[in-house]
DNA sequence: TTGAAAGCGCTAACAT
DNA sequence: ATGTTAGCGCTTTCAA
């Protein structure tokens, strides 16, 4: 059976390695790190040594050794839809070939546990810390601007940067999609959304949504928002309810694409033609909407994009260049069918 | 602006903060990790004291200290769609309370990559690596076993364990779908999948799957397989292409649930009355699916579950305590309406 | 191109 | 309840 403490490791060293090929330590570090200069008859020598005794490298030593890691923490709100995994496949992309390495954490949107968790990602000494959103708690912020690491700032440009910001604006695509209803005719709006206490992002949505609608003299007829988290089955349940309680609504906007599904589910399910007797709008632009019968009408943002701009700038401060302090990677609205 | 390289950071250390607090560093380090006997009246004059400094712990340095860090290795074949991240917020939902942390990797089904990463891993003497299936290169292989390491295989009972394996019989997923489709009567199968040669628990699904049919004297109609990653729009367009270049099909096994919600886009578009007209079942029973209209016939996976159960093995070994050597988490037929 | 010496910041083990 | 000592395995700096 394994050792149960998982600590002491098999204990070799690069002085095993150095004796093995007869050479000094600092050799066999130089080697490992393709670092200074190393004759290549020795370089094999080193190699083989490591091979034959099974060396494996202690990153903990080196990282103390050299003052910082290679260790990049992120901090996400939700794994529970696609958008996050989809920025940290980004990040991944970018910055795996390098031998940097995610520590990822989630807050669940809770704030204080933003704090907890930049506290400790920052006890790592990372090459760098990203985080989503750029509302953060006093302290968190402090944190954040006093420590001397990069700081990424994801999906979020509405404000001013601690350091990087990579996103998009939330305002104008709430904006954009009020204008895009308000052109195709609709006057009577509702909303579902998910908790919005939480999800600032979605609520920068929703609040620009519904004054770009209120300053066109159109009406927000009702809303309903679920206490938890977004779902496809939670915004199914969440149409119902609207439309139960609600007359003459013509056009609904989503908090995102997961709940917006679950609303053209209830439609299927129950004979209401979209978008004839309804309209939907979600945000994300998700594959699975697009490959609905018909089409759903959203904003298509670029997660995937996101996080790698994210890996390109943790590198090329790494490196010692520059990097624009906010990158807008933009959205597009997708007409869809729905609306 | 930011220092560039992260390396750096405020040079504040325990020293700083003992000097402070007008006591030793290891009595500092003791109110730090809460261990050892503390006097109430220092514990409080050393958290002021690194209040009022700002002191940030060196992780690096403490796990270098003693022998070993707080951080999981975690390998992922994908982050492509929601069933990783569902494991791994189960992960973290069982180890953050402990103050563990994820490193995440993603292989993207290679096993060579697999075997780099888990090399890669091993150097920051992890407390657990967590890798996904049970078949690996015989180098990874001889890695995990030889290291100290906790070793956790996820998502895959159907091998014997290298050290801890927590999952399900994928084998026995396959069977139970084909028993369910030939209990209703169907006879006359098709296959839509998409890249096998490198998701070996879809492939073992599907042959399990064929090998029961086909010792139930039924037929294999026809198989389409898409080169790329399993989603939404691949699994419809490829039932496009089964249903089109194979006549008599009653019946269809997706390789999972994002291929098969495809399938049932397409039917909608096209007038394919389910199950009247084709049976259609996945793998996964993702919520979207149970939202439909009509609730995908499919099998439930415990995902979440498995990620969280992982966290214990690790949690246990950590402390000492047994775990058992595999864990079935089990699975659930959906009947559903689509079969 | 290679090596020797020093030390990174913390914790384990052993006093007191 | 607190302190002293030693050292973890590597990299940095300086020397040869």
């Amino acid at each position: 059976m394994k050792g149960r403490r998982s600590f002491q490791q098999s204990a070799l060293t690069l002085a095993d390695v150095a004796r093995e090929a007869g050479v000094s330590e600092i050799t066999v570090s130089r080697v490992i790190r393709s670092k200074g200069p190393i004759a290549p008859e020795t370089r094999e020598r080193v190699e083989a040594a490591i091979r034959k005794v099974g060396y494996v490298p202690n990153r903990i030593a080196s990282s103390f050794a050299s003052a910082g890691s290679d260790l990049i923490g992120v901090v996400v709100p939700s794994l529970a839809n696609i958008v996050f995994p989809d920025v940290i496949r980004g990040l991944h992309d970018a910055i795996s070939g390098r031998g940097f390495r995610s520590v990822v954490s989630v807050t669940d949107y809770r704030m204080e546990t933003e704090r907890e968790l930049v506290r400790s990602l920052l006890s790592w000494r990372p090459a760098a810390l990203i985080v989503t959103g750029c509302d953060h708690e006093p302290d968190t912020r402090q944190m954040l601007q006093s420590s001397d690491v990069t700081v990424v700032e994801l999906m979020d440009t509405d404000s001013e940067p601690i350091d990087i910001s990579i996103g998009m604006s939330h305002v104008e695509a709430g904006r954009e999609m009020a204008r895009h209803y308000l052109g195709r005719g609709y006057r009577r709006f509702g909303y579902v959304g998910h908790d919005l206490d939480r999800d600032l992002r979605a609520r920068k949505r929703r609040d620009a949504f519904n004054a770009t609608v209120t300053e066109a003299g159109a009406n927000l007829v009702g809303e309903v928002t679920v206490p938890g988290p977004s779902s496809v089955t939670a915004g199914r349940e969440a149409l119902g309810e609207l439309l139960a309680t609600h007359i003459g609504i013509d056009a609904v906007y989503f908090s995102n694409d997961d709940m917006a599904i679950g609303g053209v589910f209830h439609c299927m399910a129950n004979g209401i033609t979209l978008p004839h007797d309804l309209a939907i709008a979600g945000f994300n632009g998700l594959d699975i909407g697009q490959s609905l019968p018909q089409p759903l009408t959203t904003v298509l943002t670029r997660r995937y994009d996101i996080g790698f701009q994210a890996g390109l700038a943790v590198l090329a401060r790494f490196d010692g260049l520059d990097f624009p302090t906010s990158t807008d990677v933009g959205f597009e609205l997708l007409a869809g069918a729905t609306a």
